[in-house]
DNA sequence: GCGTTAACTCAACTTTCTTGAGTGTTCAAG
DNA sequence: CTTGAACACTCAAGAAAGTTGAGTTAACGC
């Protein structure tokens, strides 16, 4: 049982000025628009220091003068903000089918989006396929590669060789190799990999309804369901990249033990409805079902509340999170009438008189989440100061 | 909905050399003895600076020569060790009718443990027991209180008035104001708060099972039970201070939906052996039962691990965790039969071939446990490089 | 023996931060 | 309307901590 120790680096002056560098442009992105004293407050750096830093983003094209704004005494403040088109991210969602790109700038936005089909799911194709992706995506926008900041990638897990190891989302050829390096070496660029669910709650950090948070967890409605989970600002992955993993665990429905994910999921709700009968091949069907106010839907919909209910006991027992945020391939409505219908558990540690956030909320929805998700994961580096974690 | 951003630190150079302190202190720690130049390599510095380091940390008397190495060509390795006495930390816990302290050296090698009853268990009083035991342990050990890094002080959630307020192991008056901050002031030292479970993963991470491990678990047996996370290196506390609340999630024991306390904990034993007719008042008992083979017993100890085995399913996939540790405030014995008659889930991602470590361990067993932790608390902080983390 | 290897030291240099004095703008009190 | 306090920012000098490259020492292996 030898145990090796994580890399971590020392500091010298380099590695310092890069940290301080993120920690800025962190500080400038959290409100927006700031000015030199405000951030030397902030991050515990003189003046000067902070002052030496702005020009350095500034010749680099990371930030853009604001104007100036006059508070009270003294001489007004000059102002910067993120230069939005000084850096772009790249984020891509593999699924069994298809490949889902997006190119986003340095504030979030999306640039372009876009589906390709896969002629079959093979660690080849998929890399050509991406890199293909990533060559479209750079020409459509214009954008040179040299302002690519890296590369989001969001994969179905879990990772490895594992007692889940044989589920039908599986993609072959991957469980071999550290799949970041595979990409990295592709792309040429910095690359994260994450599962669906952590991506999206990074997403929703970065630009959603998680701005700002440092501990929450996300809900993922995918095939099945996957538990995003940031502690502390960062993703929490686990030892072996699988954390998360909620959709097997066993919950109480009407008395009775299932599996999360049998009662929660799109999958989930595909087989329930076909077994009343009822095809829905794609989200559009669902809203639409659930405009007319579809009987067996609705009986879905409250058992899967009720589901719910159980799994935020848990997810709140066990990691006492700001809020939990419920997202995914799902439509807003059916969300919505989820967290409506969901009994938030009495006995709770989240269950306080002091809380600044709703127990739960609905995040972004959409098919395109975790890919977005994916991207966020390149900004949140970008934004994150670490001296000392080694790559 | 006003987020405020966590306080992160800018690096200057007297934050460089601190971060760097601990780096190398802890690259020592790792491996017991080491020289320079690996280190050197190991931190990414250089050996000069690795060099001026060490002998900052030789004149502060937190290092120790220990004699060379020659080890192949080249000039011997001149090698250093932490120094035992080089610093001490004193650990804490805070039960509702009494106080346990522990003062341990830089080592983690307890130079005296002590219990006192609390007259009663106001927050004035807790504070004045814990002082005076302070200045006690200090002249029994006759350690000068220059050398004391800080304490660790254990005490039971939940923190803060919750959903789960109530219970009776709470201690009354602390639900307002921050206790880190009333002991810090009371002890004029560094003080780091934290619940009993997180606490001794902690000191398992520190000396025991866990050494050199970044993502655990640890199930600690208490009055209830608790979920200790140390998820890359660091103890998840949760937003509010409360994550591990595991003991009142719901499982499954005999295909009845149980509270997972009410199957295993000190207090469920004791309720289902006294409804048997059988009383035991402390872990002797328990022993003595254990060992003449009470049928009682067995039974209990058959749910418990019925239980543990769902509890086990929800933490290995969730968190994915290098492995999960049982221990506490129970005997060996029957921890090791509730390990041995646990099923380890087959449908999990902790399910994998190439682990290094069991699933499930064993820890530290005893009543000493949590305030051990609460010391190892102090040393972790010692040995953790953080440029960034304010105070 | 003698050259190679490797750990370590010394001295010069570099980067980056801090400090303190100085400048310019705004507001408020007299 | 003047004057002074408050505040953001700049400039230049100084300090802290890192790196670099040349030199020293000791052990190994041919």
């Amino acid at each position: 049982m030898v145990t090796t120790l994580k890399p971590q680096l020392g500091a010298n002056p380099e590695r310092a000025r890069s940290h301080n560098k993120q920690l800025v442009l962190r500080a400038i992105r959290h409100v927006g628009t700031a000015g030199r004293a405000e951030i030397a407050r902030a991050s515990g750096l003189s003046t000067q220091a902070v002052s030496n830093i702005i020009s350095d983003l500034l010749r680099e094209g990371l930030l853009v003068e604001q104007g100036v704004r006059s508070a009270g005494r003294g001489l007004p403040v000059q102002q910067y903000a993120i230069k939005p088109d000084g850096g772009y991210a790249f984020g891509v969602e593999v699924r069994p089918t298809a490949v889902f790109i997006a190119l986003v700038d340095l504030v979030g936005t999306p640039l372009l989006t876009q589906r390709t089909p896969l002629v079959d799911a093979q660690k080849a194709t998929i890399l050509d396929t991406v890199s293909a992706q990533l060559d479209d995506a750079l020409s459509k926008t214009h954008v040179p590669k040299a302002l690519l900041m890296g590369a989001g990638i969001v994969m179905p897990g879990p990772f490895g060789d594992t007692g889940l190891t044989g589920a039908d989302s599986e993609l072959p050829g991957w469980n071999t190799g550290d799949p970041a390096e595979s990409f990295a070496n592709e792309l040429d660029l910095p690359v994260f990999v994450e599962n669906d669910a952590n991506a999206a709650a990074m997403a929703e950090r970065m630009n959603g309804v998680a701005r700002g948070l440092d501990d929450f967890a996300y809900l993922y409605f995918g095939q099945g369901l996957g538990l995003g989970l940031v502690q502390n600002g960062q993703a929490v992955q686990g030892a072996f990249g699988n954390a998360g993993e909620i959709g097997h665990i066993t919950v109480i429905v009407q008395d009775r033990p299932v599996e999360l994910e049998t009662a929660t999921s799109r999958l989930s709700v595909q087989a329930y409805l076909a077994g009343q009968g009822v095809t829905v091949t794609d989200m559009d069907d669902l809203n639409s079902l659930y405009s007319s106010a579809n009987r067996h839907l609705l009986v879905w919909l409250d058992q899967a509340a009720q589901a719910l209910s159980s799994a935020l006991s848990i997810i709140e027992n066990l990691f006492d999170p700001q809020t939990v945020i419920l997202g995914g391939a799902m439509p807003d409505d059916l969300l919505d009438h989820i967290i409506a219908h969901t009994v938030l558990p009495e006995r709770s540690v989240a269950n306080r008189p002091d809380r600044t956030h709703p127990r739960l909320m609905r995040g972004t929805s959409g098919r395109m989440t975790a890919t977005l998700g994916a991207a966020a994961l390149v900004l949140h580096q970008a934004f994150t100061p670490t001296i000392a974690e080694a790559r």
